[in-house]
DNA sequence: TTTCGCTATATTTGCTAGGGTATAACGAAA
DNA sequence: TTTCGTTATACCCTAGCAAATATAGCGAAA
């Protein structure tokens, strides 16, 4: 009995869950997403491999660096066209500075978060 | 000079937003939406009613509702058909105890990713 | 000046979540 | 037993978003 207890309240835990963004004025600046995309660039130098590398399309990922170049004042990433390698894509050192704020401070939402299940009214099956 | 750049700061300021839900195994059990309807259910003790206050339609609340009702085990909000008025729905006390918690944890997420802000690089304008 | 791979953008196609509508089932009270 | 307002559910249909496709433009290097 308190065995079987135990394992209903390890299988049947309440998590709870969170997602983060920054806005500037009433933009989104960065979300997820971004973030996930902004590394991929910074992998790959280029925002048509970092696409592909996601498993997105480049119009999609093209709209979202859109987003982010238009509402950040200070340059996020950089994009240039032709070349020797046909162009490319940077993220700048404040893009960098970005990215690593925004997940510490997520991984510290999640922290805290964590910290407040016990808060959650008790389940009696 | 001075009097622009506080000004500008003023209004370009980041802002750090979120959301946040609780699952239950797999299952979202809520999330901010959910808790709204829950609360129209409560003030209005009809699951069509909540809907239209908050004008979304009926079959999307129902939805809604029935997710929570299958991803708790505790009853959250019990439902009756026919009778004096027709019917109704009813959130239980376990409910509400969530409803109180998952405000509270919300409103405590907010505090503290607002005291994150100024972990973020200052934007060189 | 030709090639190459990338950015940039328009157009079309496809899909799915959601609204609208209709209708059945229900049960207390008049 | 009729009325009434609700829950519950099926069906169609549309808008809006996302994917797919196509194509132009670019510039360094060979």
């Amino acid at each position: 009995m308190k065995l079987y207890a135990s394992l209903i309240n390890v299988i049947m835990e309440y998590k709870i869950k969170s997602r983060i963004w920054i806005e500037v004025g009433d933009n989104v600046l960065l979300g997820d997403g971004r973030v996930q995309l902004l590394k991929a660039i910074i992998e790959t130098g280029s925002l048509s491999k970092a696409a592909k590398s996601l498993e997105m399309s480049y119009k999609k990922a093209w709209k979202l660096i859109d987003a982010v170049n238009k509402s950040a004042e200070t340059p996020v990433v950089s994009m240039s066209i032709g070349g020797k390698n046909g162009g490319g894509a940077i993220v700048t050192d404040y893009g960098k500075e970005l990215i690593t704020a925004f997940e510490t401070i997520n991984k510290n939402c999640w922290k805290f978060l964590d910290t407040q299940t016990n808060t959650l009214p008790k389940s009696n099956i």
